[in-house]
RNA sequence: GCCCCGGUAGCUCAGCUGGAUAGAGCAACGGACUUCUAAUCCGUAGGCCACAGGUUCGAAUCCUGUCCGGGGUACCA
């Protein structure tokens, strides 16, 4: 796991260190001790409930050991500016103006603001997307794309060198039937029982019709083997309109080619956990914990795709990354945990391995659900959608909320009021700081000078402060919980306190210093929205 | 039946590793542009955080149960 890493002026570890060395003095239970602003600003800037934890196990009167515990407190002069003790028995802080300035400083001075190092010098694979190329990507495939990059580009930013991979299965039944549907609209007879019912499979038949003409052999491999060239080239368009990209494209075959498939059934079955019954081979799930076993190679010979997966997720391990990140969708959400079991009973240590599960994304258009089906043919595309919106829109439409809600998508919503998304609330913050510069040079001010940042003294300024001073501390439990949202949310939060900020104090005025001190103010707001904007893979323009 | 998610303002959703008065956007209503961008700001209204128990000094947050919705529960992926 990552560790908790702190930029060397932040006054969260000195304060901790403090409560710390406090408890012990006073002969106290130790104690993981949490500091965390309070909703309510009048008490303070970091709050912390120690005391109260402590009450119960001493028979103490919380109130009092928060008393104790503030008298006596040993700290870095300067930086505190109040203690205070409230009930029920809360201990607050109220942090001197003096380290906000400290952090303006630091923020000017290092562009990278915020960054993390935990993942320095380690290999991170995010996997994601993985469809199978029966057809083009879909609104719900978006989700997983968007969420999938943001992902990787955390862990970029907290220094992984990532692998973003995608994988699919080339040799199963959805392919095969793929090329049958294909080759149905060639020869213009009935689909498949299950076939793919889509116009872009009669555009690949004709496709193959002008490249190959009118005679080509029933069961010939180009009808296949054309509708996955075509509809990746699709797929990989639409992810490249996303700003979406992956490394690697790894399928299944190759675990067949390279035998791995082969190894995989008789290195399990070596430990055990493979037998035969009606025909099949199955893995004894129940043996490491699971309520059924599963079918390994049905009775026709072929494998599920879980014998596939297995190896794969092998072959992860031997390409020796620290970190494994797995994205799927609710409807795979019952497989991994076979693939996991199968890794440890091999010897593999999962705890390597993080599995995001995300909700899907419900579709309304005139007020109602839209039903899609890939094999229908019956579906709103992920291209089409980002053509009509742009990639900052679907992006940030997907990455404000949670993973593990359940998303509505309103196709009117976001296409009629798209003016009024909020994704233009944090990109027009963003130009209206790039405009005030350039305004400000063009008044003739010096955009790099010295300034006296106790001029930075109103309260929309402090506040605005106060909340660039926590972008690291966002970044690290980002890192943890891989929780994308929480930097949208504290984005829309800055951006809040920065319009607040416009609409109270103009920058560019005749007083020169107290124009500098707020460019530099402004710069650093910059640098954190641009940061932050960057980890989502959303553009921050410089004019709207 | 069993498993995984969710149920918070009219709508879409944050907040959930327990904290003090539950938030945002949209929708509604009322204000603010001779000023660095009004894609903004200020204000009003809107809530039994599905329901019922439990744990706790303290529960939207944790536990149990019920109800409702989504997904899974294949020799599909």
């Amino acid at each position: 796991m990552p560790q908790r890493q702190n930029t060397p002026m932040t006054i969260l570890p000195q304060l901790i260190q403090g409560l710390a060395d406090s408890l012990s003095a006073l002969g106290l239970p130790e104690r993981d001790i949490k500091l965390s602003p309070p909703n309510n600003p009048d008490f303070g800037d970091l709050s912390t409930n120690v005391a109260l934890t402590l009450a119960k196990e001493t028979g103490q009167n919380p109130v009092q050991i928060a008393n104790d515990i503030k008298d006596s407190l040993a700290l870095p002069a300067g930086l505190i500016e109040e203690i205070s003790v409230t009930p029920p028995g809360f201990l607050n802080f109220r942090i001197g103006s003096e380290y906000y300035y400290q952090v303006l400083a630091h923020i000017l001075a290092d562009s990278n603001y915020g960054k993390g190092t935990s993942g320095k010098g380690q290999k991170a694979n995010v996997e994601f997307v993985s469809a199978n190329p029966t057809g083009p990507l879909t609104v719900g495939h978006g989700r997983q794309a968007v969420l999938g990059d943001c992902v990787a580009r955390i862990l970029e930013w907290n220094g992984y060198d990532v692998t973003r991979e995608y994988y699919y299965n080339d040799a199963g039944r959805q392919m095969r039937i793929l090329g049958q549907s294909v080759e149905a609209r060639y020869f213009k007879i009935k689909l498949p029982e299950d076939g793919y019912q889509g116009n872009y499979i009669k555009d690949i038949a004709e496709k193959v019709r002008t490249e190959k003409g009118n005679n080509v052999a029933s069961g010939d491999p180009v009808f296949r083997g054309k509708a996955e060239e075509i509809i990746f080239q699709d797929i990989s368009d639409s992810l490249k309109n996303l700003n979406v990209h992956h490394d690697i494209f790894s399928n299944e075959r190759t675990f067949y080619d390279t035998g791995a498939i082969d190894k995989t059934v008789s290195d399990l079955e070596n430990e055990g956990l493979v037998y035969g019954a009606d025909g099949a081979t199955w893995f004894k799930t129940t043996a490491v914990g699971m309520d059924q076993d599963r079918v390994l190679i049905k009775s026709t010979g072929e494998p599920t795709y879980r014998l596939p997966d297995i190896a794969y997720h092998r072959n992860k391990f031997e390409r020796k990354f620290d970190f494994i990140v797995d994205i799927f969708g609710a409807d795979h959400s019952d497989t991994y945990p076979d693939v996991l079991a199968a890794l440890k009973a091999l010897d593999y240590n999962t705890d390597k391995v993080r599995v995001l599960i995300h909700q899907f994304v419900t579709l309304i258009r005139g007020g109602e659900k839209v039903k899609m089906s890939t094999r229908k043919g019956d579906f709103v595309t992920l291209a089409e959608l980002t053509e009509e919106v742009g990639a900052d829109v679907v992006r940030y439409f997907f990455i404000m909320r949670g993973m593990n809600s359940h998303l509505n998508f309103d196709l009117d919503l976001a296409a009629d009021q798209s003016e009024k998304n909020p994704v233009y609330y944090l990109q027009y913050a963003h130009a209206r700081i790039c405009n005030i510069i350039k305004h400000g040079e063009a008044m003739g001010l010096s955009i790099d000078a010295d300034y006296d940042p106790k001029l930075l003294d109103n309260p929309s300024e402090i506040r605005l402060l106060k909340k660039l001073e926590q972008f690291p501390t966002v970044v690290e439990n980002v890192m943890q919980s891989l929780e994308p949202q929480t930097i949208a949310n504290y984005l829309h939060d800055t951006a809040n306190r920065f319009h607040k900020f416009y609409s109270e104090c103009r920058v560019v005025t005749d007083d020169t210093k107290l124009s500098n001190a707020r460019i530099a103010l402004v710069k650093a707001t910059r640098n954190v929205i641009a940061n932050g904007l960057n980890i989502l893979g959303i553009s921050a323009p410089e004019k709207m």
